[in-house]
DNA sequence: ATATTTATGTCAATATGTTTTCAGGGCGGA
DNA sequence: TCCGCCCTGAAAACATATTGACATAAATAT
């Protein structure tokens, strides 16, 4: 009997190592294909894993007792433990910021919280609909329209102040929906509207969105991972996370988005927003002397 | 209506993001499970897995045939399959920002830009300075008043309907400059004033500061790595990373800062502000109930 | 307010996966 | 050559996972 003390943390492929010695043929005849192509061969069940090594299953089954684990579900979990790992490694140790703030400071729960939902927003994004997003906002043959909610105004803000340095043809539409009439009277196919709609989704803003893709707008929305309404009807939709502890919704991520977009659509048409951004400096130059 | 052609290559994350308008609600719920902890929270059996996310097996069952799975087995088999591709595939991803994008789409070089700015932001936060200037911020013994510039208006106002959430007694000083005095001339000492000052620093804004000071107003600065002149008026002064690839600066750490005093802040007071979160959810529903 | 549709969970059946039992067979030793 | 041990896989027994049918609950439209 093999009276193994085996640490809880060794890999699958320590253990049969360890145990290598006490394997019968057949055992290693598993365990060589096994670790051939490690750890696929050993992720599916034990009828098709053992096929594929040429051995019956109650060979694996055993070889697997031999190894420590109860049954071939536990060294089954095993595997998938080890593989996780393998691949969350990088992200687990970026997740504690260097700072001196105690871990258990507001701060450190915040930075935790925003760089998840960095990471998740990041890894929603659809690179091929990004550029094509940013193609449309780059588009001065429509107009471009920016429209927020209540908290997201600011954002839409944010981006109309960035996409009138890009380009010209830029309109922010302001929050009051009473005012939205005359704009969507001028939109017209080649348009494009850029929407911000985190939860909780507004009613206007469904409608605005519903009565500018009838007539032809392309709609480029920013919305929650919870997704508005609004995603039915976008061209292009990206959801950004924006959970964090408190009792609304974080915006950081939504701002690395739009400001990504910006960025990207400034590239798009670079030679033109270069001369845009040199008359635009200009121009506060000359504004600057009045103020002196 | 899900006439969806994917190709064989999309990963189980894209596939809930492309039929997420299909799903509905307790489907989602295990969606955004899975997404959290991704793929980890796909890789048990089905009964494991639908346990962990509190739905029940036919929903988990149901979704993942709207996914165009034909089973439970072909949609783990898709997960694993993907997370062995990603352990086996180019080592040592660097970025390891978890995204199909290829790395040297503009994408990862503003994310990783992105990163390393709020990592600098974080490590640069005194938390002593950090907790005394929310705790000005929350203050309601004077107003609170916000400004920021050209750009970082935008901020400024998100900042105010927040704060506007939190607390009482907040003001939004618009960007222009002409209506400052008469803000300037009710202000006294025991009030706050909130500014954002990235560069190019704006002389409006230094003027702003010193007369605000001299009347005794406490002073609480956003600025960025350079570092604003307003700094030797502030009581508290912070300094956001801003840099990315692109002809302007980037206010994503800003945004994170700014939520992080905000949140912070409703924590100082909170049993009020809770108080004042529920008043303001009730008129917003009042307010709905007009638009049906 | 009521009817209709849609979504959801409980339960049962079916299928699949896992373990145990057991008989045949190879191999070394006498 | 024969005996006995242990290895091996077939197949049965068992456990668990998956799916489908149905009833209830929720949402929506009338």
């Amino acid at each position: 009997m093999t009276t193994t003390p085996i640490q809880p943390t060794a890999t699958v492929r320590e253990l049969i190592r360890d145990h290598y010695g006490v394997l019968t043929q057949s055992e290693r005849k598993f365990a060589q294909a096994l670790l051939d192509s490690y750890p696929a061969a050993g992720l599916a069940s034990i009828t098709i894993v053992a096929a594929n090594a040429g051995v019956s299953t109650p060979t694996v089954a055993r070889m697997v007792q031999k190894l420590g684990f109860k049954g071939y579900p536990q060294f089954h979990q095993a595997l998938l433990k080890e593989l996780e790992a393998k691949v969350s490694g990088p992200t687990q140790r970026r997740a504690n910021w260097a700072s001196e703030a105690p871990a258990t400071h507001h701060l450190n729960r915040f930075a935790q919280a925003v760089t998840q939902n960095l990471e998740q927003t990041f890894a929603n994004i659809d690179s091929d609909g990004f550029d094509q997003a940013a193609r449309d906002l780059a588009d001065t043959s429509g107009r471009l329209y920016v429209v927020g909610g209540r908290i997201t105004r600011a954002l839409a803000d944010y981006a109309f102040t960035h996409f009138q340095a890009v380009r010209e043809r830029v309109t922010h539409m302001t929050a009051s929906s009473a005012t939205w009439p005359h704009y969507l009277l001028d939109m017209t196919e080649g348009d494009t509207l850029l929407m911000f709609d985190i939860r909780r989704y507004e009613t206007n803003l469904l409608r605005l969105a519903e009565l500018a893709t009838a007539r032809g707008v392309r709609v480029v929305l920013i919305t929650d991972q919870w997704v508005s309404p609004i995603a039915d009807l976008a061209r292009h939709t990206f959801n950004c996370w924006v959970e964090i502890p408190s009792a609304w919704d974080s915006n950081v991520s939504t701002m690395m988005l739009l400001e990504a977009l910006i960025a990207a659509a400034q590239e798009e048409r670079w030679p033109a927003t270069r001369e845009r951004y040199e008359r635009l400096d200009a121009l506060f130059n000359a504004t600057r002397l009045f103020q002196k």
